[in-house]
This record gives structure tokens, sequence and C-alpha cells, in this order.
DNA sequence: CTTAGCACTCTCGAGGGGAGAGTGCTAATT
DNA sequence: AATTAGCACTCTCCCCTCGAGAGTGCTAAG
């Protein structure tokens, strides 16, 4: 997996193909590099170039006349020691963090927000994570009367989630009752996860002792299911590429299946990203059958408490690295930022 | 559109025609229809029925020497009187509904449960709206501190939709005067809808008038925008669809296009369904162009004070629309009683 | 080291049967 | 009058071929 040292004129000859493959999706032949860059040495020149990447293991060859097309391996040098900034120009930023502030209104738009954000900045397919934590914690309690046996309770969590549950009182309870039994359990269960409220059930009875097995269990499933909110959008864009057309449908089947799969995502985020970082898995490098001709850019965002939550985008190994980079790059900083409002530093 | 009479045997040859034809999606042999359902006649008589049956407008041909296919008249004269009971099996029902009494916790849930259980049950791709009312009205109001300078509103509204804003205080507040704030807000705006609480910004001051502000806004957004939220799920199925498969890349995209676009969505629901209902737009019935080859079938659910979201699939013309119309029914009918559950009726 | 020239290879699209499937028609049968 | 067997006809689909075109690899000259 080590890199192999380039000499400058490969270097210009790598990047050039990659970029020219991104845009045509066609083996790039050698005069017609010469021709659109306007390169300073003849075809043949670059042709022996050429051949010596492939011997690299940087590009390779379809069948014996066709032109070059990247590797895996030519894909990750690309990113490594050949891209350009990839930060987004200042007026794109200034767009999307505009809509993002717009939108704080409702921690359920920032996800579809940021959905459909990256897939088209990106014009590919992106995926976003409901925002979850290795422990939720409670902030606020509320039990809201919808009829004499019957109560929604709503509950604020520490990160902003909100999550609700309707709940059959045994006994009927009027909407004061229900009202200071709200202040009553948030004075008492701020900062609570769930095994706390778990063992705090058989303290209470009648309906407070209902409001905390119900909340225990809310907070639990919350926990566990780390990746059972997902938003996705953008199928469309992968569906015009021309790697994923006619030739063979039930590769893009599989691979939709995949994505709409809630349960099977979890597998495919790679292991562990830091904080900040932008993490590409390149074609095989997706352990993942049908994602073999296609590449991931994953980020991660989170609050300070542990709260983490995975934006990103899958498209075909030939994309554009630095635009797909940038993009994930800065809506995962502007979601951190609105879980971090959310959690009040 | 009157739909023409036909003979018995004319109605069975039709039927076995739709029947053959979903399941295969090739067209239909008079052979191939004698051999499989045991007709007590031969290939040739079958044969002048398929020509009468094609006269009346309900079978085509491809081209001269093929099978027959229905045309949307065939189908729809099947829906209206060849089709079989629609009814789910008493066993399915049961687990459906008792999936959806365990999602009752969170509203956010039914909607993609809705939506997920639509998809496995037909094997197509399934649309679910938010439940959107003519009129939200507020039914109460909670401040949750996050921060000095800074709080969560959360709202909740007729119907038990959640909705949540976070506000930049303008002067810092403790949590009891945010508690209630909130109090008295539930007390004197319950009931209200948008118009109601932008009237009442007025009155107030501080940190009230900047929550009605921001409430009235919220509620306005949530009557108009009446398909924002949107669910959807099994964009596999109807990728698997050999209609769909590699002769017009462009036709599945345009289609996947439209499902993803949730400002486009309102415009090809049926314009008005009764509730209980469920209403079938076959192939061309549709006006949106790329949904010309595909059918639609919908449901209306709701509540009693107006609160109305839909719930359908879209599948290709050739679909099983006994067993669509059948789920589809059924799941409106879950959702318009939890809806009804949390309005407390 | 670079480049012109050239032979070689491989794909792609068009054109050409041949097989197969299925119809429509006609005449015979019930 | 309805049904059916027989048969010619039509159309698709697949396979094959073949030529054009594109692009490489090699070699020898600059």
């Amino acid at each position: 997996m080590s890199l192999p040292e380039l000499a400058d004129r490969q270097r210009d000859i790598l990047r050039a193909v990659i970029r020219e493959f991104i845009t045509t999706a066609q083996p790039v032949a050698s005069g017609s590099l010469v021709r659109r860059y306007a390169l300073p040495v003849s075809p043949a020149t670059v042709r022996s170039e050429l051949a010596e990447l492939e011997d690299l293991g940087l590009l390779t060859h379809p069948h014996t006349s066709a032109g070059r097309v990247p590797t895996d391996l030519g894909y990750r040098y690309f990113i490594e020691s050949l891209m350009p900034d990839t930060a987004l120009q200042p007026e794109e930023q200034l767009t999307v963090s505009h809509q993002f502030q717009q939108a704080q209104q409702d921690s359920a738009q920032w996800l579809r927000l940021a959905a459909s954000t990256l897939a088209r900045l990106t014009a590919e397919a992106s995926i976003v994570t409901q925002p979850a934590g290795t422990k939720s914690v409670l902030k606020h309690i509320d039990a809201v009367p919808i009829h004499e046996r019957r109560a929604l309770i709503v509950a604020v969590l520490d990160g902003g989630a909100v999550r609700q549950q309707l709940l059959d009182l045994d006994q009927p309870a009027t909407a004061d009752e229900l009202r200071s039994l709200g202040q009553r359990l948030t004075d008492t269960m701020h900062g609570a996860d769930a095994a706390t409220l778990a063992k705090a059930v058989d303290l209470e009875h009648g309906a407070a002792r209902q409001i905390l097995r119900a909340l225990s269990r809310l907070l639990a499933e919350t926990e566990s299911a780390r990746a059972s909110d997902v938003y996705y959008d953008g199928i469309q864009n992968i569906l015009a590429q021309p790697e994923f057309g006619a030739s063979d449908p039930t590769r893009l089947r599989d691979m939709v299946a995949l994505l709409e799969d809630r349960t099977r995502l979890a597998d495919l985020l790679p292991p562990i990203i830091g904080e900040g970082e932008v993490h590409v898995a390149i074609g095989a490098e997706n352990r993942v059958e049908p994602l073999l001709d296609c590449s991931l850019v994953f980020g991660r965002y989170g609050g300070t408490s542990g709260v983490v939550g995975y934006v990103g985008i899958v498209g075909p190994r030939r994309m554009d690295y630095a635009r797909s980079i940038g993009a994930v790059s800065f809506v995962g900083r502007l979601m951190t930022d609105l879980v971090r409002a959310v959690e009040g530093n």
C-alpha cells in the first residue's frame, strides 16, 4: 500500500488521466491527453510514461488497444498527493451555511438538509445518519395530556434530539397532574441515562412509573439503534452514471438495496473516523460486494459529549474526489456546529 | 372510459392474460394460456377471443407475431370487475398491526414503518407523506434551557406532531423562568393556529415574544409545506422490474428523480381521495411524463380534525393490483388509527 | 531521451441469415 | 354457429461475420 515515487512529468500525466477519465468515463488515449492538456511532448512519449504508470499499478488497460483507466491505487495516489485544494468556493460555503442557519428549527430537518445538500453539491448519492450517542442522556421530560387516560411523553435528550411516545395511562390524570409530574421527573432525572432510568422505575409508581419505564426503553433504543435513522438523497445521481447503466442492472439494484437497508448500513461505514477527518474508501477497499465499483467518502460529526453521526456520499470510483471531500468535510463541520449549539457549548 | 360488457369466457381469458403478464412480464400467447390455465378450448378459439378483446381496446399487440399485453383500459376493467378480494390475509394483518403498535413511540417512526411495510408487502416503491393539516393547532409549548441565552422550544401540535426550534434569547433566562413561561404560553395559546399566534406576538415582549414569533412561523410552515416531509422506501424493488431495466436508463432516472423531489410530489398525488378510498392511476392516467409506464396506488389517511396524509406505492403498470390495493388500504387504515389515537378520539 | 512510422489488436456497429414463436386465415369438423 | 386443425406469414432475437476505427507497442531514426 506504499505509494510509489513519481517524476514530475509522470505526476502531471497521471493527474491528467484521472481528470480526463472522471469527466468522460472513457479510457484515456495518449493522443487526447496531448491534445487537451497541451503537453509539450508527443503521444509516443506519453505512451511510454503511461506504460510505466501501468507497471507501477496506478493505471490499467481494459484491453490491448484501449486507453488507460486509473486503478484503485491510482485514485489513492491522486488523493494523497495530487489533489488540489478541496475547500469549496467561499460563495458556495456562504450559500450552504445560510441554508443551514435557516433550518435550525427542527433537528430532523438538519439531516434531510444535509443529505440533499451533499447530493446537490457532489452529484452523488448521499447518506446522513442521525446523531446517536454512546450515552444518551435525558435533559427534559414533559407529559402532554391527549385524553383522560392517554398522554404524549416528550423527552428532550442531550444533543437536542426530541423523542416522543404515546402512553396509555393505567389511571386517569389531569393536565395539571401531568404537568407537575413532568416537572418533578425533569428535576430528578435530569442527566440520567437508560440504565439510571431503569433503576429508578421501581422507586416510582402510577403514571411516573409508566413514564420512566417508557423513557428507559426509549433511551436504550436510541443508544443501541446506532444507524436506525438514516437519511439519503440523490439516488437519481448514481442512476445517471454510465457505469451503472444498461450493462448489469443487478449491480445497481444490489447497491440500492444495500443503501436502503438501514440495518446493514453500519457495516459499511468506515470503522473509526477521527473528528473532522474525511475517510475515503475506493473500490475494492470496500469489503462489501455490491460496492466494489464504488467509492465512499465519509465524515464524522458530533458534539463534545460523544454524540456521533456520519455524513457521506456514495458514487462510482470515477468521482471528483476533491469536490466530494470538500463537500463532505464542510457539511460535516456544519453539522458539528449545529449539534454543539444544541448542546450549549 | 365506459367499460365494455364481456361474455364469461372473455372475462376468464382477460383475467388469465393479466395474471400471466403480471407474473412473467412477457406478452402472453394463446398456447400458453390454454396450457397453464387448463382452458377447455383450443388455442385457435382463444386467439379469436383475444382478437375481440383487442378490438374492444383491452389488449394490444407489441407486433404482429407476439402475444397479447393488457392496455391501461384492460387493467382498469380488471380492477373494476375482475379483481378478487383485496383484503390481506388475517395473519398478515396481525403481523403488520402488531408492528405498528410497537412503533407508537415516535410519530416519525410511523411514517418510516408505513413506508417500509408497504414496500415489503407489495414489492414496489412506497411513498408516505407526513400528516399535514389544513389547520395546525398548538397543543403544548415547552421551553428547555440549553444555555444561559439559548433555549430549545418544543411545540406539540394537534395530531401529535412535535416540532422543535432552537432560539437565541435576547436576554438570559433561568430554567425556572423558561418553565413558567412555557406553562403560561401553553395555557393562553392552547388551540391557537399560526394566524392567532402571529396576532399575539405584539401583546408579549421579551422571550415570550420571541417564542411566539418562532412558533407562528413554524406553524405557518407546517401548514403550507404540505408534502415537505416524505418518506419513501423500496426503490430497489422498481429497479428490479424488467421494464425499467437495460432498455432505457433515462426513464428510470427521471422516475426516481421525480420521487426524490419532494416539491414535485404533490402534483402527482391524485387530487382528492375520499377517506378510506384507494385511488389507482394506471399508466397514461398519470399526467406526469416519467410515470406513463407506471401505476400509482394511493390512499388517504387522517384524523377528524382535517389532518391528512397520503400513503401509496409506485410500480410498473404490470403490478398485482389486488395485493397493492389491499396493502395500501390496510396501512392507510392503521395510520388513520394512529393519528386518531394521538388526537384523543 | 524523444519521436515518427507502422503493424497489430481489440472493440463496436452494421448487415445478414436462420431459428423460433405466435398470429391470422381458411377450410374442415362437430 | 361455434370450434378446431393446418398452414403460411411475420416479426423478433441471436449469432455470425466483417470492416472501420481507435489506440497501443515496438522499432528505428533524429
